[in-house]
DNA sequence: GTGCTTGTTGGCCA
DNA sequence: GTGGCCAACAAGCA
């Protein structure tokens, strides 16, 4: 369930290898998806030798960074089910494992079942176009309500829904994020989002900005959401809000699965 | 066998 | 050109 929380707590599983060398890189399935337009030939021969320098995560996005110039650049995306574990110095590469850097006393995994994660390997004192690129980050100073408002404004016809899952403006907010987020702000997931009133998009604003904060703190300490977020109950059959207990609904909505209480977020 | 799945992309259409 | 929708991608699971 990679969404931004995830991601960050994946960026620091492999921190285990900062500052050591990557002495092999084992690549045992190259034709896999998650190398799509990738030299992985380059990736395998330059990486090799080089010190694991530093790494970055930007909603979705992971960045790497190796070499004693800090000229090599390993981009990630984890798709629907990449994962990033720290293994033993020799461990064997298992079937859904697809690119593993060993080190002298670990070795960095990188696995994938359903292939729609991304490798990317890039060389250059700057960091890579596509990253440079990327929306500023939820937390950041430059993700204000003015321009929040201006993209609802912008994609006026669409559902906040899947107005919420537009990496874009919305950089590491997935499926079940979106609907956290609109179920805290008591709004209904269809809604158009040039509906808003103009209090009702700063208060969206504000919300995908705590969620994002309160997710990335409990991931950080318990690995786990609470019970009064919706979060814990939307995949059940029958589950209940945890705020009225109201029987949660679950329809397709902007094309993805959706979760919301019919009764905290009725449509308007 | 059937019909799902927490993500992204490209193609089609208005 | 812009915006919106949806099938496709791969593999596993109920």
């Amino acid at each position: 369930m990679p969404e931004l929380p995830e991601v960050e707590h994946s960026r620091r599983i492999w921190d285990a290898g900062l500052g050591h060398r990557v002495l092999k890189v084992l690549v045992p399935h190259p034709s896999v998806r998650d190398f799509r337009g990738t030299d992985v030939r380059a990736l395998q021969d330059q990486l090799a030798g080089q010190v694991f320098l530093s790494s970055e995560a930007n909603g979705k996005q992971l960045l790497f960074r190796f070499g004693r110039a800090g000229s090599l650049w390993l981009g990630m995306h984890l798709g629907m089910s990449g994962r990033l574990s720290v293994e033993s110095d020799s461990i064997e590469p298992g079937k859904h494992d697809h690119l593993i850097l060993r080190q002298a006393k670990r070795s960095l995994v990188f696995s994938d079942q359903r292939q729609f994660g991304r490798v990317l390997f890039h060389q250059g004192i700057e960091p890579p176009d596509w990253w440079a690129r990327l929306a500023p980050p939820i937390l950041s100073d430059q993700f204000t309500v003015k321009a929040v408002s201006n993209f609802l404004r912008r994609r006026r016809s669409t559902s906040l829904k899947a107005v919420l899952l537009m990496q874009e403006r919305f950089p590491g907010i997935g499926n079940w994020m979106a609907d956290e987020i609109l179920w805290r702000a008591y709004l209904n997931p269809a809604t158009k989002a040039g509906e808003l009133e103009p209090a009702t998009a700063a208060k969206l604003w504000r919300t995908v900005r705590r969620v994002t904060r309160l997710s990335l703190a409990s991931i950080q300490k318990d690995w786990d959401y609470p019970a009064t977020w919706l979060f814990q109950h939307r995949w059940d059959d029958g589950g209940k809000c945890p705020r009225c207990h109201s029987q949660l609904r679950r329809a397709t909505i902007g094309g993805r699965t959706t979760c919301w209480c019919p009764t905290c977020q009725a449509a308007r």
